[in-house]
Formats: structure tokens, C-alpha cells, sequence
DNA sequence: ATATATTATTTTGTATACGAATTAATTTCC
DNA sequence: GGAAATTAATTCGTATACAAAATAATATAT
């Protein structure tokens, strides 16, 4: 019998929130949210992505992505313009207050991972990273 | 450098929402939802338990949990009752119907389980579940 | 050339998720 | 015994998350 708690999408909803709610406090006095970081490091990558490059990129639909994008250029992080070439797709753009964050994004990247995975051994976090990576692959 | 990628925050992001989608395919025949099927197990195990300590077993806040529990109570799951030592408080009671669910419940932990950690090694498979609760704990 | 199909994005509807404010009932404290 | 603090739920506001429908623009096929 699997009791719930040996339940493996249970434990990855759980040790998720955990994760996003941490992040999620790590990154309030910018003004982000983990989404939003995610999103900013895709586009420090690859700049002027329109939202279907992204959406395959950060693996999240359409419909959120679209919300998310313009709460973002709300916040003055991204910019939206049409693309003259195919009025259907827009490109997003850092702007540069958000090019300016870099460095800031990837440190706090490092600390979240540097949290959460503070009682686990080099090897355990790599053999971590690479189950969750193949869960369900 | 922490690339996005190796970031722990978005890993499980993405292995969360893997496991909850393909969860959520599995249940929808069902009439329920992976949130909702944890609910329906806690109270196979404890029966009459109030949202306060509902929410706390399952991790939820309570804001969220009284509109699941809304929607549960209008899809016949459970019944709401109120408290009659506490009339603040309220008795949350599975439905004959939801009783007559657990050992199917049972067998689509197991499947979902089996099915997302298929590549696995019993050893990694243990190694998996003990990190997830040790993750920030 | 134009009706049809396809594509990109947004909108709508439903379901989490959680902080903060609200409401209602009970306790506590003087 | 009644004001004040506490407690239990709910409601409100914001942010994902995704399916399905709607919208708008481009491509295709005859």
C-alpha cells in the first residue's frame, strides 16, 4: 500500500513549495518573482525571444507566460514590440534596468541552491539534480 | 556561474509539474484532482477532521484549502458539517461514495509511482523520496 | 485571387497557492 | 460580566498553471 506520504508527487509538491516559497522570499526586495527570474536569465541568453521561444525554453504555456510577460513589462523589466516581419509575434526585450540585474540574479541562484541543498553531500546534490531531471523523461 | 538549468528551484519546478500533469491525466476519469486525492487519503485515515487540521497534514494553506474543500463538498466528495461544541470551527467527513474510492485511490499512487520513477533503482528510488523531505527541512 | 488552413498570441474559465484583511465565535483577563 | 485578545474560516488580491476558445495575421491550395 502507498500511503501518501511515499507518494512521489506528493513529496515533489511539497519540497516545491518549500523551494518556490523560499526563493519567492529571497527575491521580493527586487521585486521579482522565481518565474520572472527564470525568465530574465533566458533572455540575458538570448535576447528579443518572442513569447513562443520562450514558452518552449522555460517549459511553461502560452496562457501563463502571456500574463507573466506582461506583468513584467509592467514592472519595467522587458519590453514588448511588434515584430514588423510578422505582425502575429512580438519580441521581448531586457531592458536595462533588468540587464543591470545579472550579476545579482546569478548570485542569488546560487545562494537558493546553496539553502536548500546545505545538508547534502556533492554527490547527492548532483544525483538530485540528475533524477529530477530524468523523473518521468 | 549557476546556470538556470542547474538551479534546484527550477528543477523541481519542472519534475513537479511533470508528475502533476501526468497525476492530473490520471485522476481526471475520476472527477478529481491530485490536490483533492490527498485530501480524500488523509480523511480515509482521519475522518471528521477540521479545514485547520486538514491544512495543516497535507502542508496547504488554509486559504486555499477552503476552496478546495468547496469544490469537493459540490462534487459530493465530502460533507461540511458544523461543529456543534465550536461554532467556529467545521467537521469535514467523507461521502459513501469517496469511502467506496480508497482502494482504487490506493492503486493510482501506486501506478503514478511506478510509472514516474520507472528508470529508477529501488536505491535510487529511496535515495529520491529521502532527499525531497530532507530538501530544506 | 480568395476561401481555407495554420500560426502567434491573448482571453476565458477552472484550480492551485499564499499573504492579508475580514467575519464570526470563543476565551481571557480584569 | 463585558471589553480585548485569540481562534477558525472565509474572502480578497495577486501569481502561477493549463485547456479551450477567441482573435488576428500569415500561408497555402486550388
Amino acid at each position: 500500500m502507498v500511503q501518501y506520504e511515499d507518494c512521489i508527487v506528493f513529496l515533489l509538491a511539497k519540497a516545491y513549495q518549500r523551494a518556490h516559497s523560499a526563493f519567492k522570499a529571497k527575491l521580493a526586495p527586487f521585486g521579482i518573482t522565481p518565474v520572472q527570474h527564470l525568465i530574465l536569465v533566458v533572455l540575458e541568453k538570448e535576447d528579443f525571444l518572442s513569447p513562443a521561444e520562450i514558452s518552449e525554453r522555460v517549459a511553461m504555456d502560452g496562457a501563463t507566460l502571456s500574463g507573466v510577460l506582461d506583468r513584467m513589462a509592467e514592472g519595467g523589466l522587458i519590453k514588448k514590440e511588434e515584430n514588423p516581419e510578422d505582425r502575429r509575434s512580438v519580441r521581448v526585450s531586457l531592458s536595462p534596468k533588468a540587464r543591470r540585474m545579472k550579476n545579482e540574479l546569478a548570485g542569488q541562484r546560487k545562494a537558493i541552491n546553496d539553502e536548500l541543498t546545505a545538508k547534502f553531500s556533492l554527490e547527492e546534490k548532483l544525483l538530485l539534480k540528475r533524477m529530477l531531471r530524468d523523473l518521468k523523461g
